[in-house]
DNA sequence: TGAATGTATTTGCCTTGACAATTATAGTTT
DNA sequence: AAACTATAATTGTCAAGGCAAATACATTCA
């Protein structure tokens, strides 16, 4: 009787919880101690960003100037947090919504100098020493394979063929 | 000059777009179309449960009776959030506070009949048909390593060795 | 015992993000 | 050009989770 489970008898108590959590379970996990390590690492460098705001500007950087709906795309983002969130990045100094050129609806999305020093000198050093603690157990042959498997596995998630 | 980055000068166009997500990126994708698609799954076969109350469903089938705070600390939830989901699951008939027979402060969660019936016939099973999906391309030694490389990932981040 | 301290659950408050509606502007069709 | 239709950004609303009280017990210590 597989998957047994006995109602409000006495029961033998639970035996090990050490049950090797689900792949679910796991990616939650992972992500978000990934997540509490980079906004805390930052944090201890003085620098007050939120793993959402760190995307923002790192795709900012990545990308230049977009527009806000490409920059919600980039990060996977509703538009409606964007704007939130670029209110914000705006306040602290870190980009600037610039007029579109051509597209009178539409925005530029660029860093500021103070924007692209911080993400230079500070979030993506932050960042790089999270990744390194992240997959220190792995060796450089098993992160590629690790990354390789992780998109994999989006792709058949999002491939409903 | 490595990271390097013109400021405001008219620059060349983002070249590709496709650059490779990084792993942090890969998780957040990669759970949040795991958990969407499984939320789909049930919601497809009649059943409507968030993320979060399937795993509280799951781990209270596998814990049999528990506290409100281990049953939160097993799926990771803060104890202000569980005491509202257990209102909503108790509302839904899937489970039941019972008192604590030692210790007056505390519960013991329960599964109703109904709720270990939905857990077993269509939660568990929604959440398999998922996690095949997912993993279809993986074949059976590249899951394993795939769940390994997480828990070691997990275990990195924790051990602030 | 009585006081201090710790723990389980609940509640209030705040922030975030999804979704829907709104506004302004583009583009398309007749 | 006028009428539709589509799109960019914004705003309002709502549900969810984190954190910080508050409450009710428990446990420990003097």
């Amino acid at each position: 009787m597989p998957g047994m489970h006995s109602p409000a008898a006495p029961k033998d108590p639970p035996i090990d919880d050490a049950q090797a959590p689900s792949v679910g379970m796991l990616l939650t996990m992972v992500r978000s101690e990934m997540v509490r390590a980079l906004e805390a690492e930052m944090a201890s460098e003085g620098l007050d960003l939120s793993f959402t705001q760190f995307m923002i500007l790192k795709k900012a950087d990545l990308l230049g100037a977009v527009s806000a709906t490409e920059l919600a795309r980039a990060v996977e983002l509703d538009c409606g947090a964007m704007t939130r969130q670029l209110d914000q990045l705006e306040r602290k100094g870190y980009l600037r919504r610039a007029p579109h050129a051509q597209d009178r609806r539409a925005l530029r999305i660029e860093l500021t100098d103070a924007g692209a020093a911080i993400w230079q000198n500070t979030a993506s050093v932050c960042s790089q020493r999270v990744m390194n603690t992240a997959q220190r157990s792995l060796d450089k042959s098993e992160q590629t394979q690790f990354h390789d498997y992780l998109e994999r596995v989006l792709l058949a998630l999002r491939d409903k063929s």
